[in-house]
DNA sequence: CTTAGTGCAAAACCTTTGCAACTCT
DNA sequence: AGAGTTGCAAAGGTTTTGCACTAAG
């Protein structure tokens, strides 16, 4: 299932990278902020409003440590920044994002009828496919009210 | 199909935008550099070696004015910049695209096969979806066989 | 002639990096 | 002790903006 703390704590030991207090409060943050997709300043702010210390120059080395650790996944919603959320190993949670147009709001969507896709694409294409990104772009339940009216 | 310059000069006309020399050159280098996903830099370069002048923030402007009227998309790579497209308004054309991630190549797929998918979110999520956009990770042919020898 | 668009340089952002100080193991 | 990590400030890279000037309708 998800990354938690002791997953980490041995993945850093495998790897000779440490434990630091820094890191720990980082991967805490996204533990307590689920389906977030959080930036770099974002966790910057969630972490100093909780009164730890901590350099924003680490937060964006940290996140990009635990993106090569496939701990966190890196998203790109358009926004001008990186995001990151936690990667759900488990495939039943490969989900995807609807993304409104009007307010920008993100939605998650659950899904894995892309497999198929995915393997008729891997033949046509002759990429060796590890992963795929899905985003919808539409109007949101509250903006379509707005827009119909 | 796809866009061509009279159609633009009518789209300007409509909406009192001005047709100039810059935009029409901007427009002209996404027509001769088809499947390009050029940058704003990208296009700096194209038109400068032309010989024709052209601002850099005048690239900017007119990227972002064109990705309004939905004549260019503006895609991400996760590369640090955005990059553009000439928006394929016929469905048929609809394309993803396939990110090698060892060395960054960029690879398109042609699809129909998502339009299904898309019902099915619209349905279950309440958006109303009127774009997506499908991106593959992996191994292009080349690096794959780097990674298996 | 009027309004929109351009170019330049400066500013604004987000992200990365060099380096001395620090802290896990 | 020794290697990795941090924080700060500076640098880098992309994109945006203010403003005087220019060009399209």
């Amino acid at each position: 299932m998800t990354m938690n703390m002791n997953d980490l704590r041995n993945m850093f030991r495998e790897r000779q990278y440490k434990m630091t207090s820094q890191r720990q409060t980082i991967l805490q943050a996204f533990i307590d902020n689920p389906a977030q997709h959080l930036s770099a300043e974002d966790i910057y702010g969630i972490v100093r409003k909780e009164s730890s210390e901590l350099g924003l120059a680490t937060v964006y080395r940290t996140l990009e440590l635990l993106s090569e650790l496939e701990v966190l996944q890196k998203i790109d919603f358009g926004d001008g920044r990186h995001r990151y959320e936690i990667n759900e190993t488990s495939s039943l949670h490969h989900h995807h994002h609807l993304i409104c147009v009007l307010c920008g709001k993100v939605k998650e969507f659950e899904d894995d009828l892309l497999e198929t896709l995915e393997n008729a694409v891997a033949l046509k294409s002759n990429f060796k496919i590890i992963d795929h990104q899905l985003k919808f772009y539409g109007y949101c339940s509250e903006c379509r009210d707005k827009v119909e009216s």
